[in-house]
RNA sequence: GUCUCCCUCGUCUAGUGGUUAGGACAACGGGUUUUCAUCCCGUCAACGCGGGUUCGAUCCCCGCGGGAGAUGCCA
């Protein structure tokens, strides 16, 4: 048997960590097994469905490098892969189980239903749900309430007597009895719309998914989905229900545990090759002990027996170190390229960036790579390239174990030993020498000669190494922020 | 409330009827270094509790506790 998996969202918000993460493990699975993986979109809530949700999935999964095999866009035998474009379909089937006394219509309105439910919430009797009002309504009611004008949504006949058990493949044979399963669901929204369990199901089957990997959410509707294909005379496809991802205070990860869009990790900076290795990495192990994946090798090696049973707490900090690695081991090419764009929004580079900017860019890469944790750190990073900043507060040139005194002298004398020594064409092992040398006559550490040089330079006692942002602001610039910075202790010390 | 699922360091996890319970992130300390990083080394840190079964349980069984999810004309 050939595997079919699916990934079919709601486009109802953004793709969030939760959500690709059900894409990656299917479509992982899929490509382990030389199987299928499918697109659906389930937007069959019309109330909150939006386009940019849809764009967002179609960008979010290109991003990633996650091409369907069969789903929109790119089509295929069981088509169409939208189901709001399926529509009819599932009418034909509802009304089947209603022909069949497997389902109803059922014509209580919201405000009835609202009410039933407040009722047994206030009677402290066990919360029942629907009260199966409509469920065996004669001929004539039913066209009482035709009459009125009133639609009907349809309701699944549930069994009140009796259990049903599913079989996961990570969790085992879970049983409910079919009275504590939800009763009667409604299949068919009033608009006319299917409700998820009844598209889904209806589309599984038709579409031959052989494997269902979906959010451990969804167990506790199983059972119902069970009834449903057993209602149809179908045999259910094989389920494998994965663990959440929680955030930190262990509950389902959303919005107030930070971003978790994965378009606001991708303006960040995150690179798609480190959301793709973490997040499969949140509920999944090959062996406990590697943890380096690319994608490819991920299609090869993934396995259903990896998955976790547990809930996973997704950590922000774990990923910031995996998009380091990335970033360091990527190709300065190509995070030139990455760069650019933060460079632009910073306004420090014009848009689209001229040869020499081009050329800045490039050079600044290997220096800047080594520091970044995401992409748009190299706005902090290269700022004193762009802007400048003087600093007027001459405390923050004195470094630790120094003074003022020792300071305007070190800059002094450390800034004569490097302009001259660069202008000579001297390397910089020498002139770090003498730098040191300086230090040792000051008495002061080596840092409290080359703080106020760097302080100077980049506005900055934190940057990138001294030699570098010489390197990248050219001389006759550097030159000229360290007498400004000489003027300004000479100032002082007048005044 | 009811139903279902889950439970190894703070976090992600490996693991076995007998192990010094392993790795990674984080934290902390140290080294390299002109700052910050990187890099390297090290330290701290876990089998939820109580009963069984057993010569021996983290591992098998039962109970408890804790956590989560579901309970919608949302998915």
């Amino acid at each position: 048997m050939d595997v079919r998996v699916r990934y079919a969202p709601s486009p109802t918000g953004l793709q969030h960590i939760g959500g690709i993460r059900t894409a990656l493990f299917n479509y992982f699975f899929a490509k382990s097994q030389g199987g299928k993986f499918l697109l659906r979109v389930e937007d069959t809530d019309r109330e909150r469905y939006t386009d940019e949700s849809l764009q967002d999935l179609y960008d979010t999964l290109e991003w990633l490098g996650i091409k369907w095999d069969e789903g929109p866009v790119v089509g295929g035998p069981c088509g169409p892969y939208i189901q709001s474009e399926r529509f009819d379909l599932y009418k034909q089937y509802a009304e089947q189980l209603v022909r069949d006394g497997k389902a109803y219509y059922c014509y209580c309105s919201s405000e009835r239903l609202e009410k039933v439910r407040q009722e047994q919430i206030a009677s402290k009797s066990e919360y029942q749900g629907y009260d199966r009002h409509c469920a065996n309504l004669t001929e004539e009611e039913r066209k009482a309430y035709e009459a009125q004008g009133i639609k009907p949504v349809i309701r699944l006949r549930v069994p009140t007597e009796g259990k049903t058990t599913f079989h996961d493949v990570l969790m085992g044979d879970i049983t409910r009895k079919n009275k504590d399963v939800s009763p009667d669901p409604i299949l068919l929204k009033s608009d006319g719309f299917p409700t998820y369990h009844l598209a889904n199901v209806i589309d599984d089957h038709l579409m031959g998914v052989t494997h269902i990997m979906r959010a451990q959410e969804w167990i506790p509707s199983g059972p119902l989905h069970i009834l449903l294909y057993e209602a149809f005379g179908w045999e259910p496809p094989v389920y494998c229900h994965l663990p959440m991802v929680m955030g930190k205070d262990g509950q389902k990860l959303s919005k107030r545990h930070g971003s978790t869009a994965v378009r606001d990790f991708r303006a960040k900076g995150y690179l798609p090759e480190a959301i793709i290795n973490y997040v499969t990495l949140v509920g999944w192990s090959l062996d406990g002990s590697r943890e380096f994946f690319t994608r490819e090798e991920l299609e090869k090696c993934f396995t259903m027996e990896g998955i976790h049973k547990a809930p996973a707490v997704f950590d922000y900090k774990k990923l910031d170190w995996f998009n380091g690695q990335y970033i360091r081991a990527a190709e300065n090419s190509r995070l030139a390229e990455l760069v650019t764009p933060y460079l632009i929004d910073a306004g420090f580079v014009s848009d689209p960036v001229t040869a020499e900017e081009k050329e800045l860019i490039d050079r600044l890469v290997p220096s800047v790579k080594e520091r970044m944790k995401v992409l748009s750190d190299v706005v902090d990073l290269t700022r004193f390239l762009f802007r400048d900043v003087p600093v007027e507060d001459k405390s923050v040139y004195v470094s630790k174990g120094s003074d003022i005194d020792k300071t305007a002298e070190a800059l002094a004398k450390g800034s004569a030993i490097l302009l001259s020594g660069l202008r000579e064409g001297k390397d910089e092992s020498s002139i770090e020498e003498s730098l040191v040398e300086l230090s040792k006559q000051l008495e002061v550490k080596v840092n409290g000669v080359f703080q106020p040089i760097r302080v100077a330079i980049t506005n900055s006692t934190v940057s990138l190494p001294l030699f570098d942002s010489i390197r990248l602001l050219g001389l006759e610039e550097t030159e000229k922020r360290i007498n400004r910075s000489i003027r300004l202790f000479e100032e002082n010390h007048n005044g």
